[in-house]
DNA sequence: CTCTTTTACTTCAGATTTCAACTATATCTG
DNA sequence: CAGATATAGTTGAAATCTGAAGTAAAAGAG
């Protein structure tokens, strides 16, 4: 509590970068919730949900795997699966052996809305963050964020744990 | 509007890149919102407000121009300003010339306030962004946000623009 | 000097997020 | 098995954010 430690202040150039960062993934995520909300009548948040979805197999998951997948607190997912499901894109279903887990499935109209959403978002990350960096770039990008989640979340499994064995 | 063209697709390496910049932006964020909410009581957005204001001269700035700063919407601010106000870490005043504007000023307790929020949230950046990075992966990573930046938010006057002349 | 347009900001309503309970089910302990 | 604890998920209220509409003052047009 009583810190008599000394502060290390950011330096200039820290001062740039950490700013950069702020501004880059605020303007970022602006973009694509404009996007998304006018072309879909979905904020980004709700697409990653589809998404990852659609991606799972059966098109299925358990909301704490999904809450997990989206880096989502449960409480916020189940408002949003809430929202989904009024919509008919998502359906919950109870899990047979484990009664205390509930399964969102992907249903049929939200896959189609999902895929009618992908290609507009897509051009928008790629016209974001993709057009603007060369591939080295985006690789070396790449690996600084790795870096980066290595310590902010140091329990996931590392997507680049290639170096461990 | 009949979107013909066939979309192209985000390949692995760029999937891989997209998803770990949303990710570490929202982690981070979290993670600095917590901080200060636990230890000060505000969350970053405000934060960020009052330390603008606090380099500004005079410690003030017109509601436009601190939008401007903090990358808010004019709405947002304006909010935000409310409830700072309510706190006491800002005072709104007119402008004598033009009485269209509102200058926005932090007071001393607002500046207390800063002053004593700082360290933590400085030291959360540090462990989050610069503690995991070389200096040179630092360096680097600020100039892909700068080329970020330059088509996110082109207007704005490019903070390394010493290659322009 | 009116009329129109712009600028600066606020307000309202609705949507989303957060945080702290709360319910229900499962598991673990003795 | 009874009781404590942990897990899975939901809910409700308060905070914040968004986008559209509204107000007021300044600037420009004729």
């Amino acid at each position: 509590m009583t810190e008599t430690t000394d502060t290390r202040w950011l330096d200039a150039d820290e001062q740039e970068t950490w700013r950069a960062f702020l501004w880059t993934s605020r303007l970022l995520n602006e973009a694509l919730d404009r996007q998304l909300q006018r072309d879909s009548g979905m904020p980004h948040a709700y697409y990653m949900i589809l998404a990852m979805l659609s991606e799972s197999p059966g098109r299925a998951r358990t909301m704490t795997e999904l809450a997990e997948i989206v880096y989502s607190s449960p409480s916020r997912l189940s408002h949003a699966v809430n929202r989904l499901e009024e919509a008919g894109w998502v359906r919950r279903t109870k899990h047979g052996a484990d009664r205390r887990t509930t399964i969102a499935e992907l249903t049929d109209a939200g896959y189609a809305a999902l895929a009618e959403a992908a290609p507009g978002h897509v051009a928008e990350v790629r016209r974001h963050l993709f057009d603007p960096l060369t591939r080295d770039r985006m690789l070396e990008f790449r690996e600084t964020l790795h870096a980066l989640l290595a310590v902010l979340d140091p329990d996931r499994e590392a997507p680049c744990a290639r170096e461990l064995g």
